[in-house]
DNA sequence: ATTTGTGTTAATGTAAGGTTAAAAGGTATT
DNA sequence: AATACCTTTTAACCTTACATTAACACAAAT
């Protein structure tokens, strides 16, 4: 099972020090996108959700605080960090009305920007993000449940499938009566599409076979050389 | 309608600073309650709601710190700055993970505080909205107090649940039927992340199905990777 | 007919979770 | 300061859950 990494924006326009801090927090298991100066990282905040932004707040066209005004805009959740070589009190105050949740004085001592990471990323973590995405399935006689990860048929026990049968019949049930190729399921679950990923694909196919085999009317077909279909028959 | 002022628990052993700093809070339309030492800190914690604790870190008898620990046993939520005149990086990571949410060093601006203390309560009334103060529940046949710590099955005599139960299987009662993501528990109640705090959780869940085990509708589920179910049996 | 793709079952290795006991830490009591 | 008590962590060991790989059978395409 792979979990899920926290995703950072960082940006700094000091070359050495920005790559030395992203491959510092990328060994602390995080995913860092390394923007290099303030346009640039509010084009890439604009492209992608972050768990925090670390700004430099001197950089040269943009500074930090015009990109957190920005930012801000956008999303008035995300924390923001700054950082700063100096020390000036109005600096700070600025920081603090654009709504900043952490200031930090360069030099700083990567330890103690680590723990600020985490307490900010802890503090946010509560509301537990309800994702529009799509977790509940009626398929024939059953309902998936993808957050919970179970099958029921009708008034029966629910079976516990496993995060890759899951994910797999999640998808199927998202394409129903329709094709889901092959190669949509090995980049999307398991992120690699070769000669085992595909046999193992196979595998959970079987498996899924065997748990619907308790409605008659559904099944999963195979086109051979494109992928499969989850087929649900409407019929008696 | 009538605007309530943020209490703030001040606990600062220097009679001079703190009164200077209470009047300055005060003047600033917070409700301050200051305490002189760790000790008296901790008495009119107990005796009142705050909204933010600003705990000196050097003090006689009782430290800021371990005052800090004890306060988390009886709530986990409310934001804490410490005040300290060292800058000694250990401090400063041992204040993190007592779960404090910032950290100053004297002398310090007292506009900057004054910042601090508005984005820290700012940021709590806005996540904590729901989960913040729900302390009772009725899980299947028992009632849980969260507040007092016990849990009781119909008519019979109340269990004590130690601070670890007691917020474990309060998390999981706000997440009832639904999924309570291990990350959840780990970051929030142990503060920490790793191999230990896990297994230690683990030895918690054990606890709780013991209690639990006097209704055999109420159970808690693992959902594999993921984390627990506090499931109740809605029917007979 | 031969290659390539699919179906299925079983074996293996690893990771996660369950359980219990002992150690460590802390508090209050004597 | 010695104790007894309670809570939490650490440790050891065991079981279960998962994903991958292997093996072999069969089907479809050319």
């Amino acid at each position: 099972m792979e979990e899920i990494n926290k995703k950072i924006l960082l940006v700094e326009d000091d070359p050495n020090f920005g790559t030395v801090l992203k491959d510092y927090l990328t060994m602390n298991d995080y995913d860092v996108v390394h923007a290099k100066n303030g346009m640039e990282g509010f084009e890439k905040f604009k492209k992608d959700d972050f768990d925090l932004c670390i700004l430099d707040v001197m950089m040269p066209y943009k500074d930090g605080f015009t990109l957190a005004k920005e930012i801000r805009e956008k999303n008035t959740d995300v924390p923001i960090i700054f950082l700063t070589a100096k020390a000036m009190k109005e600096d700070v105050l600025k920081g603090y009305k654009v709504g900043a949740d952490d200031y930090l004085n360069k030099p700083f001592d990567s330890e103690v920007l680590l723990m600020k990471i985490k307490a900010i990323i802890q503090r946010k973590s509560t509301d537990s993000v309800a994702d529009s995405k799509q977790f509940e399935f009626e398929i024939g006689g059953f309902h998936l449940n993808s957050k919970l990860r179970f099958l029921k048929y009708k008034g029966g026990d629910p079976v516990k499938l496993s995060p890759k049968e899951n994910e797999l019949l999640r998808l199927l049930a998202l394409h129903e009566n329709d094709l889901m190729p092959r190669e949509l399921a090995l980049t999307k679950i398991w992120r690699d599409d070769n000669y085992f990923t595909s046999r193992s694909m196979d595998v959970y196919i079987a498996k899924l076979r065997k748990y619907l085999k308790l409605d008659p009317n559904v099944e999963i077909l195979n086109i051979h050389g494109e992928g499969f279909r989850l087929v649900v028959n409407q019929n008696a």
